[in-house]
DNA sequence: CGATTCACG
DNA sequence: ACGTACGTGAATCGG
């Protein structure tokens, strides 16, 4: 048996033009000349060919013209778009792809490409077999026993195989019937009529009866009622519109099979790309290459120049560029700018802040939202200008492409590590190290570092974008992630104001206390040392008072808690331990970040987790205490504005809801949509009881059991939390999957997923990359098991609040409203809320959150106002 | 600068 | 044979 590989070269170039058309601004020959189309396509047909292994290739195209009769797009209904003015030159330069790559490609005056392709993959049926590549879903019609569908999903790489099977399976006919199918019913988007009345399900049932449309209308006359008279009326329409579905197989083909063996000439492709500039394409035929070709690089290497000027080329400023914001590393809330690097292709420019300022041109480009400026974390960019009084829309964030293309990318450096960019001239080398600044600045290293940073951002941009798009998250990036910067700025820039002499009294008290508790330490240990040192504890408690400690001598408040009791000195430590991390984290550390607003500004990070969770930091406001009722006092400190008060809003158990969801198990999801506690109702499972005969430390321990499953349950991690036997700990896990069948298989097939593909993905198609899956060791792949099971629940709730937070910040700008967003925590918003607002806000807040996304399961919060943060807890 | 501990979801 | 629950950030110690 042979393969042969059929393209339908029209459809795949829209396919591939659209796929990529956000770069379309940046994917060119050094000359100008766009090639994103037929970049994706060249890496579609890489990836159809190693697929496949084809023995003959053959591309059909429609001839000579550049719109054709099916709808390719989603974005495109009804009529027809005239084809954009940057793919245009690349259906030449298609052909011309296939000519370097000796693929045989078709096309035939007033035949239409699916004809070509129906025709031949009749044509060589007794020993072929043979796959049609395309994105057009009319070609399914041609699946048979010897053909079957590559057909694109979204993005550049992702494609489904469709067998007869699975069409069959799908949508329940034939292959060869979906054109009795459009007889039927018709298709708007073709612009042909059908049966008017018929739709799917009616045409379904008529063709699972008769089995065409001919034999539908053979029985028109004993079709009864308005049907029938439906049918009667349409007879003509439908036997039409069944004419046009249908893909013709009788043209006469001007080529044999033998024409269109594939025969490659990696030589003729290497230079043909390399002459588009792909040269990173090229590299991965360069060891395959016959002959003596060598590719001449040299050719297309740029001089890359970069200069300090006063004034930016007005030539220059006519096009998007890369922009680095030259500023202290410090905390950006509060550092200077000194400066600003644009570059674009080979040329890069430095500006000093002074210059920029007096720049009239520069200043109009950067107000200016149609060149597009792409930065490295706009965010913080955003905060550097708007203190001097510029306002920036950045198109693109490659801290965030970076991120979202590896989730283990989750800082600066690591992402520059990863893609080998380093600049020769470091920030040190201008500006010295914090605690020792240099004394001048070397204006020639501060261009270099700046102009080769600004390099970097344009090298990254072009390493992700593609790659970004190919793994399907650019949906999730544009319509969730940009969005969520800008908000996130604004509550950056809000921040909330902290009361320091509330900060103040918890300190003076909590140090009184401190000092109490380290004389009675002293005093049971006979010694003085120094309690914060876990070496010097240790020494204490396991030598000099011989205390047990089994094999770790770890000192964890877990571990002391169950020697309370032994002896006096273990309550004085706990007690210690607990008001010194009140005392330098809260009271203490928090004064330090109180501006001169009056107001803490945390820094949200929005790469820095591996889940799609947010972080924050400098300070951490996503950690205040509030499980302890000492701690908790902390939040007595945040306040809302004059004439305002906090709210909080929280999810109800969003992650087991989450779960509950993508798992589809149907125990849980009932019990969410009759409103039943989830953690009851697990105690009701596993402990085999009516809803009234669960006790509070059945429930307690159902929880425990509850989170045990979010994190990727263990015998042995259920166990150690429950402070029970590993036996007994398999015993409940097994009940729970016996009671939640659902959640069994789901976790099975996470982790089968995982092995596969070294990832998983969240409902909005975040991935989370898990190498440790693929480990030699058994603890890190068990590791990677339970991360598995987690990420996708875990960032799944993530992808939520962000898209209830664009949600509501849109809602609040719609209504005009004067309160704002000023933290998030995970599964938590707080608002600083106007007088007066509560109610609006409330209807609001609510709305975005509980219709965030459309679930099996119902979403709850609940919202709490109060004088403070502790009261509106 | 890594390890330990502990605050949060 | 292995010896852990998932995801973070800050303070502190001690090499």
């Amino acid at each position: 048996m042979k393969k042969l590989l059929i393209t339908d070269g029209n459809s795949m170039l829209f396919r591939a033009y659209y796929a990529t058309a956000y770069a379309g601004s940046r994917m060119t020959t050094s000359a100008g000349v766009p090639t994103n189309a037929v970049f994706a396509f060249a890496n579609m047909m890489q990836k159809a060919i190693d697929m496949i292994e084809p023995d003959a290739i053959m591309v059909a195209f429609d001839a000579g013209k550049h719109t054709f009769r099916h709808d390719l797009y989603a974005d495109y209904k009804g009529g027809r778009k005239p084809t954009p003015d940057d793919l245009v030159p690349q259906f030449q330069m298609v052909r011309e792809y296939c000519d370097a790559y000796h693929i045989k490609w078709i096309e035939m005056e007033n035949i239409e490409a699916d004809d070509l392709i129906g025709t031949a993959s009749d044509a060589f049926k007794e020993d072929t077999i043979t796959t049609i590549l395309t994105s057009d879903h009319d070609l399914l019609q041609l699946a048979d026993e010897d053909t079957s569908i590559l057909l694109m999903k979204k993005g550049i790489t992702d494609m489904d195989v469709m067998t007869k099977e699975k069409i069959k399976e799908d949508m329940g006919i034939e292959p060869i019937q979906i054109i009795d199918m459009k007889g039927l019913m018709g298709d708007s988007s073709d612009n042909y009529p059908g049966i008017p009345g018929v739709g799917e399900k009616t045409a379904l049932k008529l063709l699972n009866q008769y089995g065409s449309v001919e034999g539908v209308l053979e029985h028109e006359n004993e079709i009864k009622g308005a049907l029938g008279k439906k049918i009667i009326q349409g007879h003509d329409n439908a036997l039409l519109s069944k004419k046009l579905a249908t893909i013709k197989r009788d043209v006469e083909l001007p080529f044999t099979f033998e024409d269109l063996i594939f025969t490659p000439d990696y030589g003729d492709l290497v230079r043909f790309l390399h002459s588009l500039d792909m040269n990173k394409l090229a590299s991965r035929y360069e060891d395959k290459i016959n002959d003596s070709y060598i590719p001449e690089t040299k050719t297309v290497k740029k001089e890359i120049s970069f200069a300090r000027v006063e004034k930016i080329p007005e030539e220059f400023l006519k096009n998007e560029s890369y922009v680095f914001v030259d500023a202290d590393t410090s905390n950006f809330m509060v550092a200077d700018i000194h400066g600003f690097a644009l570059c674009k292709d080979e040329n890069a420019y430095y500006i000093s802040l002074e210059n920029v300022l007096k720049d009239e041109a520069l200043l109009a480009y950067l107000k200016d939202d149609t060149p597009y400026k792409i930065g490295y974390d706009v965010k913080r960019n955003m905060h550097l200008l708007n203190r001097i009084g510029l306002s920036v829309a950045f198109h693109d964030d490659v801290m965030i492409l970076a991120s979202l293309c590896d989730s283990t990318l989750t800082s600066t450096e690591k992402i520059f590590d990863a893609y080998g960019l380093t600049t020769e001239i470091k920030y040190e080398d201008v500006y010295g190290k914090a605690n020792k600044p240099v004394l001048f600045i070397d204006e020639n290293m501060q261009k270099e570092y700046a102009c080769a940073s600004s390099m970097n951002i344009q090298k990254l941009y072009e390493e992700t974008y593609l790659k970004l798009v190919s793994m399907d998250m650019e949906k999730l990036y544009r319509e969730i992630e940009l969005p969520l910067t800008k908000i996130l700025y604004e509550m950056e820039k809000e921040g909330i104001r902290c009361d320091i002499s509330v900060l103040d009294a918890i300190a003076t008290d909590t140090f009184e206390r401190i000092q109490t508790e380290t004389k009675a330490i002293y005093e049971e240990a006979h010694r003085e040392f120094n309690i914060n040192s876990p070496k010097q504890l240790s020494e204490v408690l396991y030598d000099d008072l011989g205390l047990p400690s089994g094999k770790k001598r770890t000192t964890s408040a877990e571990k002391l808690e169950s020697l309370s009791g032994i002896h006096p000195i273990i309550d004085h430590i706990l007690t210690y331990r607990k008001l010194s991390k009140i005392y330098s984290t809260y009271a203490e550390g928090l004064k330090k970040y109180i501006q001169k607003d009056g107001k803490i500004h945390t820094i949200y990070n929005q790469c820095a987790t591996q889940t799609g969770r947010l972080s924050s930091s400098e300070p951490n406001l996503q950690n205040i205490s509030v499980r302890d009722e000492e701690g908790k006092q902390i939040r007595k400190a945040f306040k809302p504005e004059e004439n305002c008060l906090l709210m909080s809003c929280d999810y109800h158990q969003i992650e087991l809801r989450m779960l509950a969801h993508m798992a589809n198990e149907e125990n849980l999801i009932e019990a969410f949509q009759n409103g039943v506690d989830a953690h009851t109702k697990t105690a009701m499972d596993i402990f085999d009881v009516d809803q009234d005969e669960v006790t509070s430390d059945m429930r307690r321990k159902a929880k425990t059991v509850n989170f045990g499953v979010v994190y990727g349950i263990s015998e042995f991690g259920l166990a150690k939390q429950m402070n029970i036997s590993r036996f007994e700990a398999k015993d409940f896990i097994d009940r729970y999957y016996e009671k939640f069948p659902g959640i069994r298989s789901y976790m099975n097939e996470i982790v089968k997923e995982c092995e596969k593909n070294g990832y998983v993905t969240t409902i909005c198609g975040r991935r989370r990359e898990i190498p440790e899956i693929h480990s030699s060791q058994h603890m890190m792949r068990e590791f990677g098991k339970r991360a598995a099971m987690n990420a996708p629940i875990q960032g799944s709730s993530a992808d939520l609040i962000k898209i209830a937070m664009i949600r509501i910040d849109q809602m609040m700008k719609d209504k005009n409203v004067q309160s704002k967003m000023i933290l998030q925590v995970h599964d938590e918003l707080i608002f600083n809320v106007v007088n007066g607002e509560e109610e609006l806000m409330k209807k609001i807040v609510e709305e975005g959150m509980n219709h965030a996304m459309e679930l099996k399961v119902p979403l709850t919060s609940e919202c709490a106002v109060g004088k403070d943060w502790y009261e509106a807890k």
